[in-house]
Formats: structure tokens, sequence, C-alpha cells
DNA sequence: AAGTGTTGCAACCGCGCGAAG
DNA sequence: TCTTCGCGCGGTTGCAACACT
């Protein structure tokens, strides 16, 4: 059975909001506020809307302050920085940036921050280094891989159109395409067009270790993350939005042979190391650096959705262009080991 | 000038989580 | 402990504006 709907469809209007809508729901909200319920709002005003089309019509584009468009250098760094650390949590994001909104953010990747990194890719590839074109051997319909679709659309780095990650995740979804590690006899299946495959994709180019199950694989090391007091043993991307600031800043190192197995599980996330194989800086290196004790966390760690809100002051942020380097690197690496894979195949 | 394709953005949708009863 | 409900989030869609042919 599904559940329940928030409102009344069939009697709330959709669609662009009006000047008169925008004027009610904006006056009723700075003179009593939201009354800490959403759905109830609408009533009260007499707009005939969805709460929750209120709520995101208010924290989209009626509340104060609030800016859109013309993002800056320095919030594009921010944002790739974070996205390449925590991945597309938006609203994470968006705290990092006085004004912005996790919509306004998500936007702004989808439509720009990608086609702006994918472009000085192509730029340089063309002018430099050279992804080799790729030798896809043709499989049957049994096999693997549909060449036809790869070679057009992902692999010939010359016609590639699409944006990082997109040109990862623009692949078929009917497309499961198991990854053949290099470096040893692993293999992936499930590769999808999601941000976890990406990330994970990402991340072995890190230099991780993934075990078969697809669950997160990385085990942060155990005296250098600062982990919550309520013992969050599992860092997956579940739980990562509840990790107190520290986790995010402080110094991780990336480690396959340190466990931390609080509790018999050791899983972390990779991303969650302080810097990647490729010289990114996720995270601020000279943050404190005993932050093991969640009583230091204590000190720093903000309320429930503001945790991130200051973080952006302990980011170190590199600049622009050594950002898009060093993804740019990330990026041909992975094309170098699919297209590697692809060549080699070592079925199981 | 008209038709078509692309882009950017606002808004919607569905789901997971946590609080409250 | 279970159920219900609202909030917040990320993904997706719809559409107007713009660019291109």
């Amino acid at each position: 059975m599904g559940r329940a709907p928030c409102c009344d469809k069939a009697n709330v209007k959709k669609g662009p909001w009006s000047p008169e809508e925008d004027a009610k729901l904006k006056s009723y909200i700075e003179k009593h506020g939201t009354g800490g319920n959403w759905i109830a709002l609408p009533q009260k005003i007499g707009l005939k809307r969805c709460g929750k089309s209120c709520r995101l019509r208010w924290l989209n584009y009626l509340r104060p302050n609030i800016k859109h468009g013309g993002f800056s250098e320095e919030e594009d760094r921010i944002i790739l920085s974070l996205y390449v650390s925590i991945g597309s949590r938006w609203s994470i994001i968006a705290a990092q940036l006085p004004g912005r909104t996790d919509n306004d953010i998500k936007n702004y990747w989808n439509t720009r921050l990608k086609k702006k990194l994918l472009g000085k890719q192509r730029r340089d590839q063309q002018h430099g280094r050279k992804t080799s074109s790729l030798i896809v051997k043709q499989e049957d319909n049994n096999g693997l891989v549909d060449p036809s679709s790869f070679s057009s659309s992902f692999i010939n780095s010359n016609q590639i159109s699409s944006y990082w990650p997109h040109q990862l995740t623009n692949l078929p979804s009917a497309m499961s395409i198991p990854y053949y590690s290099n470096s040893s006899s692993e293999v992936f299946h499930g590769f999808n067009n999601d941000h976890t495959s990406i990330r994970r994709l990402l991340t072995k180019v890190n230099g991780g270790h993934y075990d078969h199950s697809l669950n997160t694989q990385f085990i942060p090391h155990h005296n250098n993350i600062a982990y919550p007091s309520n013992n969050i043993t599992q860092l997956d991307d579940s739980n990562l939005s509840t990790l107190p600031r520290e986790a995010m800043t402080s110094t991780c190192e990336m480690t396959s042979s340190t466990h931390y197995d609080h509790e018999g599980v050791g899983v972390g996330m990779g991303m969650l190391d302080g810097q990647n194989n490729h010289g990114i800086n996720l995270v601020n290196n000279n943050n404190n650096t005993n932050t093991n004790d969640a009583s230091t966390s204590d000190t720093t760690t903000c309320g429930k959705s503001s945790g991130w809100g200051e973080m952006s002051s302990l980011v170190s942020l590199p600049n622009l262009e050594s950002d898009c380097n060093a993804l740019i690197q990330v990026i041909g690496d992975l094309e170098g080991q699919v297209e590697e894979n692809l060549r080699y195949p070592t079925h199981l």
C-alpha cells in the first residue's frame, strides 16, 4: 500500500507561482513564521498549494538573502571540492555557500559546472595528452559490452559530448558492465549510471579496495577520524550526513590494512581521505589532528543542520585550475582503466 | 522568418528518516 | 513497539528562453 498523499492533489494548484501567491506566502512567514508545520500553512494563508510546494518556494526563492545565478570561481571551487569528497549531497554543499540553495547548486552542477569541467578536459585532450582511441573488441549479444554505445558515447574521447561524471552516467542503464580490476581478479558487477557507481570508480582510482558485495569498502584510519558519540561504525553514504564535520575535515588516511572494526564491521568511506592520489585537497589537513575524541567534536560541531554549516572555513580549497587538472587526471585514469579492462577482461 | 534543438531553471515527485502519539 | 505524519533530500520533469540551421 502506498503512502498517503501529503495533500489533496486534486485541489492544489501546481506550476509556476504568481506574484500574488509569493507575496502572500512571504508576508505570512515574515510575520508569523512557518509555525513548524508546512502542511497546514497553505490553508492558514488561503493558498491552494501543497505545503511542500510552499516550503520549496520559500526556501528556494522567497527566503531572504537568496542569491541566484552568477556563481563565482570560489563557489565553483567549493562545489567541486565538496562534490569530489561527498558526492551529490547538495544540501551539505549548499550549507557552505551562503545564499545558495541546494536546488540552485544542483541545477548549476547539472547544467553548467559539469560542462565547464569537461570542456576543459576536451581542450586538454585536444592539445596534449590524448586518450587513445579504444579498440573495443566486438562482442556478440551475449557479451558484456555494447560496443556501439560505448564507442560513440563514452570511449572515443574525441566525441565525448557528455560530461563528467555524466560520461559515465550516460551509459545505458540496461548495460551493466562488470568492472575488471587491473590489480586483482575482482570484478565489479552492477556498474550502472548512478552516482554511487561513479564514485566507486573514482574511489577505486584512488587506490582503495573493494569487496564483491559492492558495499562501501574503505577503512578509515581509526586514529584520524572523529567518530560521533553515537558510535557510527559504518561510514557509508547512508550515515555520512550524520558525521560531525571533523570526520570530513580531519586528516584521514585511507588504508586497506588498518581496520576500524569497532563492532566487527570494518567499513568506511574512501572519499573521506584527506587527499586523494591526485593531489586534490579534499579536506583541511591542518585541522585538529586529535579528533578521535568525541568530546573534541562537541566543541565544534553545530546543531542539526548546521553541523556542516561552518565548514567552509575549514575546507582547504585549492584553486580551480589545479582542481580541474586533478579531476581531469582522475577522469583520464578512469578511462584508461575501463579501456584496459575492456580489452583484457578476466572473466571469472 | 520559421522550425528545431539545446539550455537553464523552477517546480514536482517519491522516498527515507525521525519525532510524536 | 508500532504506526502515522511531516520534513528534508536527491532525482526528475516541464517549459520558457535562447541558439542554431
